[in-house]
DNA sequence: CGGTATCCCAGATGATACTG
DNA sequence: CAGTATCATCTGGGATACCG
Protein backbone atom coordinates (compact mmCIF):
# COMPACT_ATOMS: atom_id res chain seq x y z
CA UNK A 1 0.00 0.00 0.00
CA UNK A 2 1.08 3.88 -0.13
CA UNK A 3 2.04 5.48 2.43
CA UNK A 4 -0.61 6.99 4.70
CA UNK A 5 0.16 10.52 7.40
CA UNK A 6 -1.42 11.57 9.75
CA UNK A 7 -1.09 13.87 12.46
CA UNK A 8 2.98 14.80 11.06
CA UNK A 9 3.12 11.42 11.30
CA UNK A 10 3.96 8.47 7.93
CA UNK A 11 2.09 4.96 8.55
CA UNK A 12 3.16 2.45 6.08
CA UNK A 13 0.36 0.08 6.93
CA UNK A 14 -2.87 -0.09 8.10
CA UNK A 15 -1.33 -2.40 11.27
CA UNK A 16 1.15 0.29 11.87
CA UNK A 17 -1.84 2.94 11.96
CA UNK A 18 -3.95 1.07 14.17
CA UNK A 19 -1.20 0.06 16.63
CA UNK A 20 -1.05 4.27 17.19
CA UNK A 21 -4.65 3.41 18.43
CA UNK A 22 -4.47 0.18 20.74
CA UNK A 23 -0.44 -0.19 20.81
CA UNK A 24 1.78 0.00 23.85
CA UNK A 25 1.34 -1.51 27.25
CA UNK A 26 -1.79 0.27 28.91
CA UNK A 27 -3.87 1.27 25.89
CA UNK A 28 -6.09 -2.38 25.15
CA UNK A 29 -6.27 -2.40 29.45
CA UNK A 30 -8.01 0.79 29.35
CA UNK A 31 -10.14 0.42 26.76
CA UNK A 32 -11.78 -2.94 28.15
CA UNK A 33 -12.18 -1.96 31.22
CA UNK A 34 -14.65 0.77 30.06
CA UNK A 35 -16.17 -2.06 27.66
CA UNK A 36 -18.99 -2.25 30.24
CA UNK A 37 -19.47 1.36 30.21
CA UNK A 38 -18.21 4.47 31.25
CA UNK A 39 -16.11 4.81 34.34
CA UNK A 40 -14.60 6.93 36.78
CA UNK A 41 -10.90 7.64 37.09
CA UNK A 42 -10.54 6.06 40.52
CA UNK A 43 -12.73 3.14 39.09
CA UNK A 44 -10.47 2.76 36.03
CA UNK A 45 -7.14 2.58 38.86
CA UNK A 46 -8.69 -0.06 40.33
CA UNK A 47 -9.88 -2.08 37.70
CA UNK A 48 -6.17 -2.03 35.74
CA UNK A 49 -3.67 -3.29 37.89
CA UNK A 50 -0.40 -2.61 37.93
CA UNK A 51 -1.13 1.06 36.11
CA UNK A 52 0.58 4.39 37.60
CA UNK A 53 -1.34 7.79 37.66
CA UNK A 54 1.32 8.97 35.70
CA UNK A 55 0.52 6.31 32.80
CA UNK A 56 -3.18 6.26 33.52
CA UNK A 57 -3.43 10.20 32.58
CA UNK A 58 -1.11 9.52 29.59
CA UNK A 59 -3.11 7.18 28.21
CA UNK A 60 -6.65 8.87 29.09
CA UNK A 61 -5.26 12.54 27.25
CA UNK A 62 -3.57 10.47 24.28
CA UNK A 63 -6.96 7.90 23.84
CA UNK A 64 -9.22 11.30 24.56
CA UNK A 65 -6.91 13.06 21.77
CA UNK A 66 -7.55 9.92 19.13
CA UNK A 67 -11.20 10.30 20.12
CA UNK A 68 -10.93 6.85 21.47
CA UNK A 69 -13.12 8.11 24.15
CA UNK A 70 -14.75 10.89 25.78
CA UNK A 71 -14.25 12.71 29.11
CA UNK A 72 -17.22 14.03 30.90
CA UNK A 73 -17.39 16.50 34.12
CA UNK A 74 -20.28 16.22 36.18
CA UNK A 75 -20.68 19.23 38.26
CA UNK A 76 -21.61 17.70 41.65
CA UNK A 77 -20.11 17.85 45.27
CA UNK A 78 -17.62 16.14 45.18
CA UNK A 79 -16.97 16.81 40.87
CA UNK A 80 -16.99 13.68 39.34
CA UNK A 81 -15.36 12.58 35.80
CA UNK A 82 -16.49 10.00 33.74
CA UNK A 83 -14.64 8.07 30.83
CA UNK A 84 -17.04 6.55 28.10
CA UNK A 85 -15.68 4.50 24.87
CA UNK A 86 -16.49 6.50 21.32
CA UNK A 87 -17.41 4.04 18.49
CA UNK A 88 -13.56 4.30 17.02
CA UNK A 89 -13.12 2.36 20.66
CA UNK A 90 -15.47 -0.02 20.37
CA UNK A 91 -14.57 -1.27 17.22
CA UNK A 92 -11.43 -2.21 18.13
CA UNK A 93 -12.54 -5.24 20.14
CA UNK A 94 -13.01 -7.64 17.15
CA UNK A 95 -9.19 -7.27 17.08
CA UNK A 96 -8.26 -7.23 20.47
CA UNK A 97 -10.21 -10.42 20.62
CA UNK A 98 -8.42 -11.83 18.42
CA UNK A 99 -5.04 -10.81 19.98
CA UNK A 100 -6.33 -12.74 23.06
CA UNK A 101 -6.90 -15.86 21.38
CA UNK A 102 -3.68 -15.83 19.77
CA UNK A 103 -2.10 -14.92 22.95
CA UNK A 104 -3.76 -17.47 24.82
CA UNK A 105 -2.89 -20.08 22.32
CA UNK A 106 0.97 -19.29 22.76
CA UNK A 107 0.90 -19.33 26.48
CA UNK A 108 -0.58 -22.90 26.17
CA UNK A 109 2.30 -23.72 23.75
CA UNK A 110 4.75 -22.06 26.16
CA UNK A 111 3.18 -23.88 29.13
CA UNK A 112 2.67 -27.74 27.50
CA UNK A 113 6.08 -27.48 25.95
CA UNK A 114 4.40 -28.52 22.54
CA UNK A 115 6.63 -28.80 19.36
CA UNK A 116 5.31 -28.15 16.07
CA UNK A 117 6.05 -29.38 12.54
CA UNK A 118 8.30 -27.38 11.25
CA UNK A 119 10.34 -26.76 14.91
CA UNK B 1 -5.64 -12.92 34.79
CA UNK B 2 -2.68 -14.14 36.86
CA UNK B 3 0.72 -12.84 35.57
CA UNK B 4 2.44 -14.64 33.67
CA UNK B 5 6.23 -15.53 33.49
CA UNK B 6 8.51 -16.68 30.27
CA UNK B 7 12.13 -16.27 29.44
CA UNK B 8 12.56 -13.93 32.95
CA UNK B 9 9.83 -11.21 31.56
CA UNK B 10 6.41 -10.68 33.39
CA UNK B 11 3.51 -10.44 31.29
CA UNK B 12 -0.08 -9.43 32.66
CA UNK B 13 -2.39 -10.33 29.60
CA UNK B 14 -2.49 -13.17 26.99
CA UNK B 15 -2.77 -9.59 24.69
CA UNK B 16 0.93 -8.85 25.96
CA UNK B 17 2.13 -11.85 25.74
CA UNK B 18 0.89 -11.95 21.80
CA UNK B 19 2.57 -8.40 21.63
CA UNK B 20 6.31 -9.96 22.42
CA UNK B 21 5.78 -12.40 19.15
CA UNK B 22 3.95 -9.97 16.76
CA UNK B 23 4.65 -6.45 17.99
CA UNK B 24 7.24 -3.40 16.88
CA UNK B 25 7.57 -2.17 13.94
CA UNK B 26 8.74 -4.93 12.01
CA UNK B 27 7.65 -8.76 12.65
CA UNK B 28 4.15 -7.97 11.45
CA UNK B 29 5.31 -7.09 7.66
CA UNK B 30 8.28 -10.00 7.70
CA UNK B 31 5.79 -12.66 8.79
CA UNK B 32 3.12 -11.32 5.99
CA UNK B 33 6.36 -11.49 3.49
CA UNK B 34 6.43 -14.82 4.67
CA UNK B 35 2.86 -15.82 4.49
CA UNK B 36 2.89 -17.55 0.86
CA UNK B 37 5.65 -19.40 0.78
CA UNK B 38 9.33 -19.31 2.19
CA UNK B 39 12.02 -16.71 0.76
CA UNK B 40 15.31 -15.48 1.18
CA UNK B 41 16.99 -12.92 2.69
CA UNK B 42 17.84 -10.68 -0.18
CA UNK B 43 14.03 -11.40 -1.29
CA UNK B 44 12.73 -10.61 2.19
CA UNK B 45 14.21 -6.98 1.97
CA UNK B 46 12.71 -6.17 -1.14
CA UNK B 47 9.12 -7.42 0.20
CA UNK B 48 9.25 -5.04 3.20
CA UNK B 49 9.43 -1.21 2.22
CA UNK B 50 11.66 0.90 4.08
CA UNK B 51 13.55 -2.10 6.29
CA UNK B 52 17.43 -1.83 6.90
CA UNK B 53 19.92 -4.13 6.95
CA UNK B 54 19.80 -3.95 10.29
CA UNK B 55 16.11 -4.30 11.56
CA UNK B 56 15.72 -7.55 9.17
CA UNK B 57 18.22 -8.83 11.06
CA UNK B 58 17.34 -8.11 14.73
CA UNK B 59 13.84 -9.72 13.44
CA UNK B 60 14.76 -12.60 12.08
CA UNK B 61 16.93 -13.36 14.62
CA UNK B 62 14.07 -12.77 17.58
CA UNK B 63 11.54 -14.37 15.14
CA UNK B 64 13.59 -17.14 15.01
CA UNK B 65 14.31 -17.75 18.82
CA UNK B 66 10.83 -17.08 19.34
CA UNK B 67 10.05 -20.29 16.63
CA UNK B 68 8.00 -17.94 14.80
CA UNK B 69 10.02 -19.11 11.41
CA UNK B 70 13.13 -21.66 10.41
CA UNK B 71 16.25 -20.73 9.36
CA UNK B 72 18.02 -23.18 6.19
CA UNK B 73 21.01 -22.83 4.69
CA UNK B 74 21.19 -25.13 1.47
CA UNK B 75 25.12 -25.64 1.08
CA UNK B 76 24.78 -24.30 -2.83
CA UNK B 77 27.18 -22.29 -5.15
CA UNK B 78 26.13 -19.65 -3.78
CA UNK B 79 25.18 -20.41 -0.75
CA UNK B 80 21.38 -20.24 0.04
CA UNK B 81 19.19 -19.45 3.45
CA UNK B 82 15.97 -19.53 3.40
CA UNK B 83 13.05 -18.28 5.90
CA UNK B 84 10.05 -20.17 6.59
CA UNK B 85 7.04 -19.86 9.01
CA UNK B 86 6.56 -22.07 11.43
CA UNK B 87 2.80 -23.25 12.52
CA UNK B 88 3.05 -20.38 15.63
CA UNK B 89 3.10 -17.63 13.28
CA UNK B 90 0.51 -19.03 10.76
CA UNK B 91 -1.83 -19.13 13.37
CA UNK B 92 -1.04 -15.06 13.92
CA UNK B 93 -2.71 -14.85 10.76
CA UNK B 94 -6.31 -14.14 12.11
CA UNK B 95 -5.16 -11.69 14.72
CA UNK B 96 -2.87 -9.71 12.21
CA UNK B 97 -6.00 -9.35 9.76
CA UNK B 98 -7.86 -8.24 12.51
CA UNK B 99 -5.73 -5.82 13.29
CA UNK B 100 -5.59 -4.75 9.32
CA UNK B 101 -9.34 -4.21 8.64
CA UNK B 102 -9.46 -1.99 12.53
CA UNK B 103 -6.43 -0.01 10.72
CA UNK B 104 -8.37 0.76 7.73
CA UNK B 105 -11.44 1.10 9.19
CA UNK B 106 -9.47 4.05 10.94
CA UNK B 107 -8.45 5.10 8.18
CA UNK B 108 -11.53 5.78 6.33
CA UNK B 109 -13.11 7.75 9.58
CA UNK B 110 -9.89 9.92 9.13
CA UNK B 111 -10.03 10.59 5.19
CA UNK B 112 -14.05 11.12 5.56
CA UNK B 113 -13.77 13.07 8.54
CA UNK B 114 -17.09 10.91 9.87
CA UNK B 115 -17.77 12.14 13.36
CA UNK B 116 -19.64 9.73 15.46
CA UNK B 117 -22.11 9.58 17.91
CA UNK B 118 -20.08 10.34 21.21
CA UNK B 119 -17.24 12.50 19.42
C1' DC C 1 -10.89 12.92 44.24
C1' DG C 2 -8.53 13.45 40.13
C1' DG C 3 -5.07 14.64 38.61
C1' DT C 4 0.36 17.35 37.20
C1' DA C 5 5.35 17.95 37.05
C1' DT C 6 10.09 16.29 36.89
C1' DC C 7 13.68 13.45 36.20
C1' DC C 8 15.53 9.31 34.40
C1' DC C 9 16.53 4.94 31.99
C1' DA C 10 16.39 0.85 28.90
C1' DG C 11 15.24 -0.79 24.82
C1' DA C 12 13.60 -0.05 20.13
C1' DT C 13 14.81 2.04 15.99
C1' DG C 14 17.66 4.60 12.54
C1' DA C 15 22.12 5.87 9.77
C1' DT C 16 26.11 4.49 8.06
C1' DA C 17 29.77 1.64 7.03
C1' DC C 18 32.04 -2.73 6.62
C1' DT C 19 32.68 -8.17 5.68
C1' DG C 20 33.23 -13.52 4.63
C1' DC D 1 24.43 -13.02 -1.09
C1' DA D 2 23.69 -12.56 3.52
C1' DG D 3 24.79 -10.55 6.77
C1' DT D 4 27.83 -7.49 11.26
C1' DA D 5 29.41 -3.54 13.76
C1' DT D 6 29.07 1.09 15.65
C1' DC D 7 27.07 5.05 17.08
C1' DA D 8 23.19 8.15 17.63
C1' DT D 9 18.40 9.14 18.71
C1' DC D 10 13.76 8.71 20.17
C1' DT D 11 10.16 7.27 23.17
C1' DG D 12 7.54 4.31 26.46
C1' DG D 13 7.46 3.68 30.88
C1' DG D 14 8.98 3.94 35.96
C1' DA D 15 9.92 6.68 40.41
C1' DT D 16 8.78 10.24 43.02
C1' DA D 17 6.66 14.21 44.52
C1' DC D 18 3.27 17.78 44.47
C1' DC D 19 -1.57 20.28 43.64
C1' DG D 20 -6.68 22.39 43.41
Amino acid sequence: MQDFIHDKRVYYSPIEFAMAYIGGTWKIPVIRALANGPLRYGDLKNAIPHITDKMLNTQLRDLEKKRMLTRTTFREKPPRVEYTLTERAIQSMPAIEALEAYGRKLMDWEVEGIVEKGD
